[in-house]
DNA sequence: CAATGTGAACGTGTTCACAGCA
DNA sequence: TGCTGTGAACACGTTCACATTG
């Protein structure tokens, strides 16, 4: 049960699983098949056995999975129990959108203060907070609890202010940013990147 | 060199390729190895020789990559000679970001029409554009030459919005809704879903 | 008897290592 | 000599199939 030995890719579908069984507990699901969640999300029944099987024995044979039990221990694998306060850094267009998203809260995702490396934009308000500046980054790091930041600068900017982030003591980042950032080991990066994905739709729409 | 056999995995790095050989030709590189390559975007050469060596020969041993010709023919392979037309689906306060957002544009995606399903939102000014009913979406399709849908809509909708959107003829999908959306064979999807993104990096930030 | 949990088989993707060529 | 292109070896992820059990 060592995190190590799981599969980055099962991890990658653990959140799928909780969105599944969140919808099928709306409409009134108590005891749950692999099948039935595999409906959901199109994928094989096997497949999500599989995946659990990495965590632990979580149903019970001829019978399927507790949803509300199985729920538990997803969130608790994920470490989805606990809030995790993030900051933004870089309150541009891109960066006021994301302040205003309102799908990061209601998941334990709630961005707690903005940063800017522009010493135009610091001083000014965004939302409910008045943006800082990036020296003041540690702060949101000791006294906020801050382990997540959000990065919404240019392209240019944007590895010298992931190198910021991991200097104070950042440990995962959402970036927005259109580039390959290097972090060091330990470090966890999840890129945003919706022109990345339209370039690799193309190959397949091409020619018809 | 027939597309069917080029793994999907290969054709999500190519546009990594053309964004580090944009890199590379602003900074007056004429020929490029594939360690270059490699190093800007922290990956191992071989991987992106045996990569380009799906497509075809583009290199000269001992020498490298002419970085102008790779980077048409990597252009070429993914369709990206052409402006692809797209459609955006809701204008709630997602679809308003995304319609501001100056990023798709410049690399040839420009969203040309507007849709949304509300009878609140048909007729208001977005932008430059006049929301219109989905019914008008054959319109895009046919008129406008649009095979690519962006769908911005609560996540209750999307699935009937991306129903409509193949039914009328669209060929990619470029998904915000933070679900996990059934099409038939030979449509592409790609999500755009941030939160899922958060909800796995909490595993590995999780305990420390 | 129905559905889990899981080794074993399979398939896919990555890395290695080197032959071949400019 | 240096770097590509690529079979072969390897590692990783998925699927199968079935023993197990409530």
């Amino acid at each position: 049960m060592q995190s190590s030995e799981v599969p980055e890719v099962v991890v990658l579908r653990l959140p799928l699983y909780i969105r599944a069984l969140l919808q099928l507990q709306r409409e009134g699901v108590e005891v749950v098949s692999s099948q039935q969640i595999g409906e959901r999300l199109h994928m094989t029944p096997a497949q999500i056995r599989k995946d659990l099987s990495y965590f632990g024995k979580f149903g019970k044979q001829g019978r399927g999975y507790c949803l509300r039990v199985l729920l538990d221990e997803l969130r608790d694998i994920l470490g989805l129990t606990t809030d995790w306060p993030a900051c933004l850094v870089g309150v541009g267009r891109l960066g006021r959108a994301i302040i205003n998203y309102t799908g990061f809260a209601p998941e334990g995702f709630t961005i707690v203060a903005a940063f800017d490396s522009s010493d135009d934009q610091v001083g000014t308000s965004v939302g409910e907070f008045t943006v800082r500046p990036m020296r003041e980054l540690a702060d949101a790091v000791n006294n906020m609890g801050v382990s997540i930041g959000i990065v919404a600068v240019p392209s240019e900017q944007a590895q010298t202010v992931i190198d910021q982030l991991v200097d104070n003591g950042i440990k995962g980042i959402l970036n927005y940013a259109p580039i390959a950032p290097y972090v060091p080991e330990g470090i966890v990066v999840r890129n945003i990147d919706p022109v990345l994905s339209l370039q690799s739709m193309t190959f397949y729409l091409k020619d018809r």
